[in-house]
DNA sequence: TTCATCGGTAAGCTTATACTTACGTAAGTG
DNA sequence: CACTTACGTAAGTATAAGCTTACCGATGAA
């Protein structure tokens, strides 16, 4: 049920730059303004909603604080992801089989 | 690089309505509004929105237009979310080993 | 202490977006 | 034909969301 927060972080590109940056480590809040067009305290504004999430998490290192990659948000959209994919293949298969089996008819529903 | 407008259509709670009930099977706009809290336009609106992400699809019978879920659009989202989840837990694992080499440093997190 | 750096938060503005009602159109029915 | 049903779209509105500047606390150095 934590997936729609999720989604709808993952929405903005901002938030998307921010995450994808930090695949490749972590980095402290400055670090990521600067590769990015908009202000310093938007960024921080984007990392809490991304923190929200469990997208992110956070470790204070002096007056720097090191954000990275946190693995629950992401889990939980992977889940329902993977639940969906499942049944979209499913249906997909039901379908082509139906195709081969009655080529010429429509098909009666179960 | 199709995935963020798939992420932007399910970060909406009534898109995301109206996609899990098409789980069940397709359905037609009327019926898809009789379950949701917004009107039959609204509802419109929004399966154009999913349309346009590649969520849904759309089949004409009589006078009536059935959605069905369309595989595309969320096969571009697993994607993204297997991508990044294998990046995730190499960085968890490089963690753990990295804990485990040293363990004496205080890391009292979980 | 005093100063600089880092970064979170508040206030305000502006645009995006989700909703409504009203209307137009296509397909089926009497 | 008229009439109904099912949808999409246009126009308008209200709220949400992202951005900015200004401000403040916390940390570390001189």
């Amino acid at each position: 049920m934590t997936y729609g927060i999720v989604l709808q972080a993952l929405a903005d590109p901002t938030r998307r730059a921010i995450f994808e940056r930090l695949r490749k480590g972590e980095a402290a809040v400055c670090d990521l303004a600067q590769g990015l067009p908009v202000s310093r305290p938007a960024v921080s504004q984007h990392l809490k909603v991304l923190k929200d999430a469990q997208l992110v998490s956070e470790r204070r290192e002096g007056v720097r604080r090191l954000y990275r990659l946190e693995r629950r948000g992401l889990m939980a959209l992977r889940r329902y992801v993977e639940s969906f994919w499942e049944d979209v293949l499913e249906a997909f298969r039901a379908e082509v089989e139906a195709r081969n089996r009655q080529p010429n008819e429509e098909k009666a529903d179960e």
